[in-house]
RNA sequence: GGGCCGUUAGCUCAGCUGGUAGAGCAUCGGACUUUUAAUCCGAGGGUCGCAGGUUCGACUCCUGCACGGCUCACCA
């Protein structure tokens, strides 16, 4: 009877590791010193000529990437968390017996290598296996080696492979982690503390948002999880913490898309005793850091669009960046049903509860936002859209409160926050109103907050930066979910098993 | 949620106006001691997303469903 040659590369592989138990071989191990991560051995020997034997025994250890098989010597790629580099080995080097299961390694397969360092005549520099272990079996083969992983389903799905094949989104993420450090870096030089503040929340606050709704089963009590950090970061400055910030996960029950995710990450930051104003300088000097930081300029492509981060930004009032952008003229003298028409042909959706001030907010979004390469910052928004926003002495129905926008995107908002107490409590009414009338956005009343404000918060600057749309402009990603490791999906339908 | 588009081998993709599937890489067998998209010879591999329908015959046409993408709506 003839053989079966099983040519199934999961089978394959599966028979593979069970012929490895069999003769007794772990093929799953527990550690591997390594002397060397590749980078640094590129760093020391990269310089050295072609044909060098240097003499030096490395140890490194990563995933095996390709084989060129050559009969009696091989060439393989193995890469680490840091790099690839180069093996070659040969029958000569490892022995006949060692040598065929060396080439019975599979790409994927996890091994530690140990061996001398050389470069070969044609100037790769190489380590050459004199011995080596299986660390890791993998069972399954990777996707192609020069097309990589491109479905993007199975990307987000099985981010794990998408990261093995395809070095830029790698980069995506090496470069969030970076502007992550950055931030917390600028801050830190500042003064500022950071805290934690609860996620679960039992009443919702600080955004204009829908809450996720969960249970506490022992308490038998409903708790939100939180869509911002705001009010739990005023009641710190109420307790003297002057600079205060909060980097980390907010949850919003509202629809996905290119720039929305249900959970994304948000930087907040707050000052005692300045306005508005001081927070524009303050987050400008912020993003600079950032950026310059990670890009090295402070001018580059987002989309086809040129954003320039050098200093001062444009500054306009929304009532002026949608005359600039939107070339419309609006304003508050206009009646509401004039406001309401201009918002309807500009193609808002508009609600029979939308007063001047909303209106007006929903045209600057409809219009000018998305034009704006920027970073501009868009300040004056009105009081009806900003209820935790200090009014505007001479013109109430504004806010102190900006906006950056770059790239087309809303980076973050900061204003002058407002600590008088009876004013907020108002505001929190008109918020419940709304609330009553089916707007599942607006913001409930938060007793303890305003006790808080009773007794006394300096006056306070803050300001959010959304992180996922910062790395979307500087990675040049149309879409939040290239930044985001494991964006949200919906299940599988089936796994493969078996 | 609406509209449009997609789903074919492990991966990347072809597959015309309907005649029951192809390539490259990967895998398996063979040759090969300096390659790097190694090369050369040979082989295996498919419920063509799922379920119905039309038809002598469906990857192809129709309907529904699932998942995904874009977009609109929604959304600090």
């Amino acid at each position: 009877m003839e053989e079966f040659l099983e040519t199934d590369p999961l089978l394959v592989r599966k028979k593979k590791l069970l012929d490895l138990i069999k003769s007794g071989e772990e093929p799953f191990k527990k550690r591997f010193a390594r002397t060397h991560i590749i980078e640094s051995l590129r760093e020391k020997f990269g310089g050295i000529a072609s044909g060098t034997e240097t003499g030096e025994i490395v140890r490194i250890a990563g995933r095996l990437m390709t084989f060129r098989y050559h009969g009696k010597a091989t060439f393989a790629d193995i890469r680490d968390g840091s790099e690839r580099i180069q093996l070659f080995t040969s029958r000569d080097v490892l022995g006949e017996k060692l040598y065929k299961k060396f080439c019975d390694l599979d790409i994927g397969d996890i091994v530690g290598i140990e061996g001398e360092v050389f470069k070969t005549r044609r100037g790769e520099l190489s380590v050459k296996v004199q011995k080596y272990e299986l660390l890791a079996k993998a069972l399954r083969p990777l996707p192609e080696k020069w097309h990589g992983l491109r479905d993007i389903e199975t990307r987000y799905r099985q981010r794990y492979v998408d990261l093995i094949v395809n070095e830029q989104v790698r980069e995506i993420f090496i470069i969030r982690s970076k502007v992550i450090k950055l931030l917390r870096e600028f801050l830190d030089k500042k003064g500022f503390i950071e805290v934690e503040t609860p996620m679960l929340q039992p009443v919702p606050g600080g955004a204009t948002a829908r809450p996720f709704i969960t249970h506490h089963n022992a308490l038998d009590m409903d708790l939100y999880m939180r869509v911002a950090p705001e009010l739990y970061l005023k009641r710190l400055v109420v307790g003297g913490f002057e600079k205060v910030y909060e980097l980390n996960r907010n949850f919003r029950n509202e629809g996905i898309s290119v720039r929305h995710n249900p959970e994304f990450t948000m930087l907040e930051f707050y000052q005692a005793y300045v306005d508005y104003n001081d927070m524009m300088d303050l987050v400008e000097d912020l993003l600079n850091y950032v950026v310059i930081n990670v890009k090295g300029t402070l001018i580059f492509e987002y989309q086809g669009m040129e954003l320039n981060f050098e200093k001062p930004w444009e500054r306009l009032t929304m009532l002026e960046a949608i005359k600039e952008y939107g070339n419309l003229e609006v304003s508050f003298d206009m009646e509401v049903d004039e406001l309401r028409k201009i918002a309807e042909s500009s193609g808002v959706d508009v609600k029979p509860y939308y007063g001047k001030g909303k209106l007006i907010t929903e045209i600057f979004e409809k219009t000018a936002e998305t034009k704006i390469a920027g970073p501009v910052i868009v300040y004056d928004y009105p009081e009806e859209v900003s209820p935790l926003a200090k009014k505007k002495k001479d013109a109430p129905y504004l806010t102190e409160h900006f906006e950056v926008i770059a790239g087309g995107l809303e980076i973050g908002p900061s204003f002058s926050e407002l600590n008088d107490p009876v004013d907020q409590a108002e505001r929190f009414k008109e918020q419940v109103n709304l609330l009553k009338r089916g707007e599942e956005e607006a913001q409930h009343y938060d007793y303890d907050y305003i006790r808080a404000l009773e007794y006394g918060l300096p006056p306070t600057g803050g300001a959010g930066i959304g992180i996922d749309r910062l790395v979307m402009l500087l990675t040049n990603m149309h879409s939040i979910r290239e930044v985001i490791l494991f964006p949200h999906l919906r299940p599988e339908s089936r796994v493969d098993e078996d």
